[in-house]
DNA sequence: AAAAAAATTGAACCTTGAGTCAAATTTAAT
DNA sequence: ATTAAATTTGACTCAAGGTTCAATTTTTTT
């Protein structure tokens, strides 16, 4: 409840932001295992020591919520995705990179890919799927450069990419901080299984 | 809206049976596309040309109905788990005929896997997690089995299993029958990935 | 064609949960 | 300490959608 306390006379902004994004991120964890529509506002305002109507504070309204989430966890791919490129490697390497990395946005950060874009409605779903399909294009982009320089095999590179994004969605659905597995463990193996699928 | 016309005076069980099957498939259908929430019990029924009320003449309530399309998808799957497996082969390849068959499935018929587990409440959600359980350990003893003869290489067989029922419950979600890929060339494209991603 | 059973419906009921708002409380600034 | 702004709340409204049921239509049987 209580935070740093803040000085300097113009952090209410930041303040304001920074409640904000916990509100919004704590709820998509919640929306990640429970679901969007098995999660309530009064759920959501318990977790944060809040009521529904204080939520109302810091978002219009439930959906909005759900919208932020999906722009965080798309972001923070973005992010991933933008990592330069060492020369060297060949783009099999550099997808094993965002790969392994992807997995740990998912494991260790409390960011998670949310799939209830359906209960978005009209201009938010759209842009959440374009913003999906930028991801999928981007990847598929350096399947096909893998395909070119030798290091990945041939066939349809969409297919190669929806069959370890998939894997990565899953994780969100059974993966738990508390179990035996570490999120390093899976980063391992998933790199390695993502690889030897479709090397060359 | 009219069937064949049934005459013997016995077929009214199995009339009933495969009518109350229809509205779970197609509502099985309507979640996977829709998920379950942004499915009403209205558009259910407007897809077989009935009245919401009319429903509840074949199922007991909504979640019945969320609950008995997870148990179809289940049955088919033990049924394919249970075809025999040939002497001759590695594990591997018995695996990877499972796991073809899984896609199959998943394209080809109308049962989907689905994922609103958490829709379900008390018992009914716990039998379905069973049910899934019982299946990824069927699968996990296979990938221990062909660790053990040699056709498939180390590691945590769970992470093995995860990785590839990852890609097939993704499948549900983006692969839509009108695309310009067929079942098959999935089905072939995704059991060459499980295999590469897991042979010694 | 009449009677019985099966299937379907329209209209209501009821619960849940999202969203609103004026008032109360807490926090920061003077 | 006082004031003003920021934050939070309790009580309420409202709509959506699941569920019920008596009445009606359709189908089957005799």
């Amino acid at each position: 409840m209580v935070e740093l306390a803040p000085k300097s006379p113009f952090d209410r902004e930041k303040q304001f932001a920074a409640k904000r994004r916990k509100v919004i991120l704590s709820a998509a964890s919640a929306f990640r295992r429970r679901g969007y529509h098995n999660t309530s506002m009064r759920d959501i305002g318990e977790v944060l020591g809040l009521t529904k109507a204080a939520l109302y504070y810091y978002v219009k309204n439930k959906e909005e919520i759900l919208f932020e989430s999906h722009l965080m966890a798309y972001g923070e791919m973005d992010e991933i995705l933008k990592m330069s490129q060492t020369e060297a490697q060949s783009a099999l390497d550099y997808l094993e990179l965002i790969f392994r990395n992807f997995v740990k946005l998912l494991t260790q950060s409390g960011v998670s890919i949310l799939s209830d874009v359906d209960s978005l409605s009209g201009e938010r779903q759209s842009e959440i799927l374009k913003r999906r399909q930028r991801i999928e294009r981007a990847v598929t982009k350096i399947v096909k450069q893998g395909q070119a320089d030798g290091s990945i095999r041939g066939g349809d590179a969409r297919l190669h990419v929806f069959f370890f994004m998939g894997a990565l969605n899953w994780l969100n659905v059974w993966y738990d901080n508390k179990g035996r597995v570490t999120g390093d463990e899976i980063a391992n193996h998933f790199s390695l299984q993502l690889r030897r699928g479709i090397e060359e």
